[in-house]
DNA sequence: CCTGATCCTGACCGTTTGGTCAACAACCGA
DNA sequence: TCGGTTGTTGACCAAACGGTCAGGATCAGG
């Protein structure tokens, strides 16, 4: 998880590099790994095909670049639940929190998706080990507040997996919202509305 | 929606285009669209791959027929809601008809998944024809009970939103919740007592 | 048992794809 | 300005892919 000690880059190997994430992010989550091509992705970088694979050796190279660089930020709102919060602001900021991600970095929720949905073949020690890590903690500080009767208890971990499907679902399945809802809604302002309405209800002890 | 006048199959047309589907939906739901080949399916279904292509035309052909077979199935247990049942147990017993779904039908989740991940190309004139229509049936009918005091008001799509979110996401991110669990847990069992309780404290008005 | 329709497959084809490479261009410190 | 490092690309390659086809095997009705 440490970042490793980072060879220099020169001012042009920064940039093309960072065109080249752009690039793919956008490609991966629409097509998913095997759809994307690495054409596409040199031409929403702006740049050629031989020219991207002599930054990164592989298309492979860029997913997992793409996956692990991005997964901190991910996980980053459940790691600043905190203890000594109030608990009910506490999640209801979580998931406050999480919903903006999903409204904001629909790509890298979908990338993530794409990820999981085909069996998460490069994060399955990532899935077992530091994640498992942070929603352990996560979970036993809910469990703590439960404890003390300052939150209606329930099976915490079920908790935060339905904080992850509820705000993901905005991003992820966004085609078939807006099918439904037809136009004129903002589905995320309303989720917002939704979802701090559900979660007040589900843990007011 | 109305099934087509079907040209009478013969015994071993019916028997493996059977197994051509039943292939096929495996590898879809494995590696999406794009990810899976004819190959495979073809291996899949114990058949080689010009066999395939003799009973379906492409590789499309087999994955629109797929989806389009397998909807009216997926959206069953939404157009079973009871306007004139009680409004607890219809909301509750639809939120469980649907993790059901999940939990019996793990690969049709992950086909539909994938096909909305992807942009839907090929359930865009569904999406926003006949699903609209029966949300909004549905919608209806869970506006009217709050009307009449009889569930909490909220908003009747978000809710629907909420309950597919919260049971397909056990099947679509399987590999992360089994991560996150750790093994000698049942999720699906878990969930249903989460999501029991979840929406029992959500709707009593 | 015959015969036409159905079923099945090895070999093949054109395209797409990830990736390589030699050669050239741009950069940059000395 | 020079020289080596870094950056860039057109042309190319082998593999994988979706799909075709001619011809042979199998089936089912008469």
């Amino acid at each position: 998880m440490a970042d490793q000690a980072q060879p220099i880059l020169t001012r042009i190997q920064q940039k093309n590099r960072d065109l080249i994430l752009e690039g793919a992010l956008t490609v991966f989550s629409e097509s998913g790994f095997r759809g994307a091509t690495v054409d596409q992705i040199a031409r929403a970088a702006g740049l050629s095909k031989p020219n991207v694979l002599y930054y990164f050796g592989s298309k492979d190279d860029i997913h997992k670049t793409l996956l692990t660089t991005l997964l901190d930020m991910w996980l980053a709102p459940m790691v600043r639940i905190d203890p000594a919060g109030e608990p009910l602001d506490e999640v209801l900021g979580y998931v406050r929190a999480k919903l903006e991600m999903s409204r904001r970095f629909p790509r890298e929720s979908r990338l993530f998706a794409y990820e999981i949905l085909q069996g998460a073949p490069h994060l399955t020690e990532i899935l077992g080990g530091s994640l498992r890590g942070i929603v352990d903690t996560a979970a036993a500080t809910l469990q703590g507040w439960m404890d003390q009767g300052r939150l209606t208890p329930m099976d915490p971990r079920h908790l935060i997996f339905s904080i992850w499907a509820l705000t993901q679902h905005y991003a992820d399945f966004d085609v078939q919202i807006r099918a439904v809802l037809g136009p004129g809604h903002d589905a995320f302002d309303e989720a917002e509305r939704f979802l701090e309405n559900l979660y007040r209800k589900l843990l007011e002890a």
